[in-house]
DNA sequence: GGGTCATTGTGAAATCCGTAACAGATGGCC
DNA sequence: GGCCATCTGTTACGGATTTCACAATGACCC
């Protein structure tokens, strides 16, 4: 239906969410698009066109009820429900995701995580157990599962998509530093923080004429 | 000087850069927009645009010169130099970014560590020793750093933030799911698997005509 | 050394996205 | 109840970004 919303768009919405919620939390029961713009450094003519492409929310004269607007994101974005979510990897970053508070309020939920390290296979973390990796597709098939969480090796990354993808996940969050393949239809989301600060180099280095 | 380079192209390059480090790494000594296009999902023509920026490196025929490509750009990005980082919050997930192995060898050194937790101070973690926050703003001031990373919990990510601000730093790594407000001329990216998590959904949800 | 083929670099066109601006609606006030 | 100040929703505009398409160039071959 709604087949035209820019995706810069949808990026947004989480992070206007998140700032409703937190203007719900501080008991504030009005914003307008001007001071959600001031809290989030947009403009609140991009704020007013985002929300324009799913409806009308707001009041003129007034602005948005935060926990109605709050409430609508949340339907708009599929947050109105729990996603289920495997990991897969669990290294070091794989076992502070496992155990990392913010997923689980958010409606996020871990239900299993798989490692290749026969080793580790069988420990519990974040309320699960380790299982083996080779269990995966069995696992994915049987039980509905809507994201998986990518946190092997970039060279075991590639290979771990692919058996996401082929047991019918939809979503991907990628933390391993390389572009994944996935066929359309599969939504990735990569995570690295070293591409994050080699663009920031860039922008450092204009503004220092000397140095060099 | 060259000053209207659109960040989305900034952004791009270190991706560049990668894929170029990874094939050579495998040994190609040449390759053609339309190849890299193809291991990055970005078509030819936006890579040349993107290089046309900066210069002219390719040589018609043939494509670019895999190593001088990759000399290039981090010359362009400013990593052809070691970076220093500072890291704010070394609770579990500042403990994974102090230990993490990828950043070192990508030129970017985490010259120390603080938090404001009287408990953990002193104690050694991925080769420093986390010092008092209280101390954060001496140290900038008679050590040159140029990036800091904040990994506190969002309530107090602010004000580590204006702390890093007034001491000079340049650029920031932010993990706290806010966004920070920094004056023009401080660069800031921020990574949050939550809200990339939030706009999967919506995809998700737009694939799924059942359920809801 | 000329012909062929592949591939770059780049203006021009097309598309996408953000901003401006204002008509219309709402609440508050007297 | 009418007036005023405020703020939304939306349309139109302009700027930014991507894509297109092709002339120019270099490598390779014979
Ligand atoms: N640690 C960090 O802070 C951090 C930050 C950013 C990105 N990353 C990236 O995340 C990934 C994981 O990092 P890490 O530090 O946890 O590495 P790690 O080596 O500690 O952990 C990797 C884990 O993946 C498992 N594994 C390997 N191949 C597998 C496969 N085919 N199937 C299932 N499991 C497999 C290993 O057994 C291991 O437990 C890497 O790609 C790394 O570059 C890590
Ligand atoms: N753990 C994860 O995987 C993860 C993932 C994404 C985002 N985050 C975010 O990163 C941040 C840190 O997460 P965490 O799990 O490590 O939390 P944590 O509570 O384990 O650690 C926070 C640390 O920050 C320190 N701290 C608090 N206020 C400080 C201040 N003013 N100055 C210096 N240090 C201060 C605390 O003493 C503590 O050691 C949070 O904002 C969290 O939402 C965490």
């Amino acid at each position: 239906m709604t087949l035209e919303i820019p995706e810069v768009v949808i990026n947004r919405l989480p992070v206007y969410a998140r700032a409703l919620a937190d203007l719900a939390d501080a008991g504030e029961s009005v914003v307008s698009s001007q001071a959600l713009g001031d809290l989030l450094d947009v403009t609140p003519a991009q704020i007013r066109k985002d929300l324009s492409y799913f409806g009308r929310f707001g009041k003129q004269g007034r602005g948005y009820n935060v926990q109605g607007l709050l409430a609508r994101l949340r339907e708009i974005l599929g947050l109105d429900r729990r996603w289920r979510v495997v990991l897969v990897g669990v290294g070091r970053l794989g076992q502070a995701i496992a155990e990392y508070g913010g997923f689980s309020p958010q409606g996020f939920e871990i239900v299993a995580v798989f490692d290749s390290d026969r080793e580790s296979v069988g420990k519990p973390i974040g309320g699960a157990k380790i299982r083996h990796s080779d269990d995966l597709d069995a696992f994915l098939r049987t039980n509905g599962v809507d994201i998986g969480i990518v946190a092997v090796p970039a060279l075991a990354a590639q290979q771990v998509v692919d058996r996401l993808v082929k047991a019918g996940i939809q979503a991907i969050l990628n933390y391993a530093p390389m572009t994944p393949h996935v066929p359309h239809g599969v939504t990735v989301r990569n995570i690295d923080p070293v591409l994050a600060m080699q663009s920031m180099t860039f922008y450092i280095k204009q503004r220092e004429p000397a140095g060099k």
